[in-house]
DNA sequence: ACAAAAGTGTTCGGGTTACACCCATGG
DNA sequence: CCATGGGTGTAACCCGAACACTTTTGT
């Protein structure tokens, strides 16, 4: 049998949620095919390293982000996606708090930008593709698991979160049933601090309790919102 | 750079559902590593061909079945999975029909065979592990998308149907409201024929709507089941 | 005092759950 | 006539959906 040429990458589809609005995150290609275009962080998987340890290197060489939240998507093999190479793309779906983070382009990329989800670039690749199959993961998973955290800065007020989901679900939510339902679960702590919002009544901050919600879970509890 | 060297690979979890059991497809290995272990059917990507078809392909030539419903599962990639050279594997979940198909070895394998999913022999590299994901996967996907049919017969009886979702989910289902639930949604189309199954009253049978049920789901129909 | 955002309860209806008896056939 | 599996309806309960006014602050 003919030595097998195909290639193996990692892609990584970045969301964070900045200024109230979603973003993704994207490199400016240095080389060729696509040189200079936008597209998604990702590279060639090395030898010795595997896929999730490729992603987590090349995101940080290429962005210098640390992700919160990374679980595989998807992964695309058709011959023709990459006009030079034949190259199998594992693709994976990352979380981060852009406020944590200073980003910078760094070996690989010619520049690192965060984008508004409905101001996007051309797109190198099929990485337009890519992006629209991550953002029904993200919409959908929003729904079953408490993912929502995990784009909120630490502490948050409900008024963030409740934005958070009427952003991503792209759907209005009554404000009593959804605070309602999401205190009901248990897996938040209630701070004293107060935030002032420029006017209006200050509002109070939440934490997401994390080993609370996994214990839960472990217990057979299931988030659920509509 | 150095010249990558990973190898590209597709393996299938195919379920079959047979005596009320379900069942998975398995290939008795003809070549080292893991010579003469049982193994899921797979096999190398070929340079001009996508992933799906990849997989079809080494399905046709191992087992000589056909599938009835086909979905990409999750990419392994640690770099020991496979103790001689680097493969990263794109593994799919794929639902057949088995009174449909003479399964029969041919090229690589030395033998085929349907295995009850509670009397597995040992299997090879980390394709239990698949296995294990495979099945979470049927169970749960059994709840919200109408995958049963693709196990059953083109006519079945009712209680063919609920013992597939008691066999498959290891849960007591209550018999009226099931039915009531499936009938509702419109999918079912009641046959004229009975068949008598030895003793008792002879039931119904029931052919899926394929069709209909398309059309329902792009009008934003849910399938359901608890 | 007014504007802006936060916080809070109740009612209604639909869907899920629980539950038991009669029917049609073969032996 | 008995054993076996098939087929059917109703009542209780719970959860999700709809809905509007008061509170606290800044200007």
């Amino acid at each position: 049998m003919i030595q097998q040429q195909i290639k193996v990458a990692v892609d990584a589809v970045v969301f964070g949620y900045k200024d109230k609005q979603l973003n993704v995150l994207l490199i400016k290609r240095k080389v060729a095919p696509f040189k200079n275009s936008w597209a998604l962080p990702g590279g060639l998987v090395l030898e010795h390293e595997s896929l999730e340890e490729a992603v987590v290197r090349e995101l940080h060489e290429e962005t210098n982000v640390k992700v919160n939240y990374l679980e595989q998507l998807y992964s695309f093999g058709k011959p023709d996606r990459d006009p030079r190479n034949r190259v199998v793309s594992i693709t994976y779906f990352a979380l981060v708090k852009p406020e944590n983070y200073e980003i910078k382009a760094d070996t690989d990329a010619e520049d690192v930008a965060w984008f508004t989800i409905d101001r996007l670039p051309e797109l190198a690749f099929d990485h337009l593709h890519i992006l629209e199959i991550a953002k029904k993961r993200l919409k959908n998973k929003l729904t079953y698991e408490p993912i929502g955290f995990d784009l909120l800065a630490d502490k948050f007020l409900f008024s963030d979160l409740e934005k958070l989901y009427t952003t991503i679900l792209e759907k209005s939510i009554d404000r009593r049933n959804f605070r309602k339902k999401i205190l009901s679960f248990n897996i938040l702590k209630e701070l004293e601090e107060k935030v002032s919002e420029g006017r209006g009544r200050p509002a109070n901050l939440f934490q997401f309790k994390k080993k609370e919600y996994f214990k839960l879970k472990e217990e057979g509890f299931l988030f659920d919102i509509k």
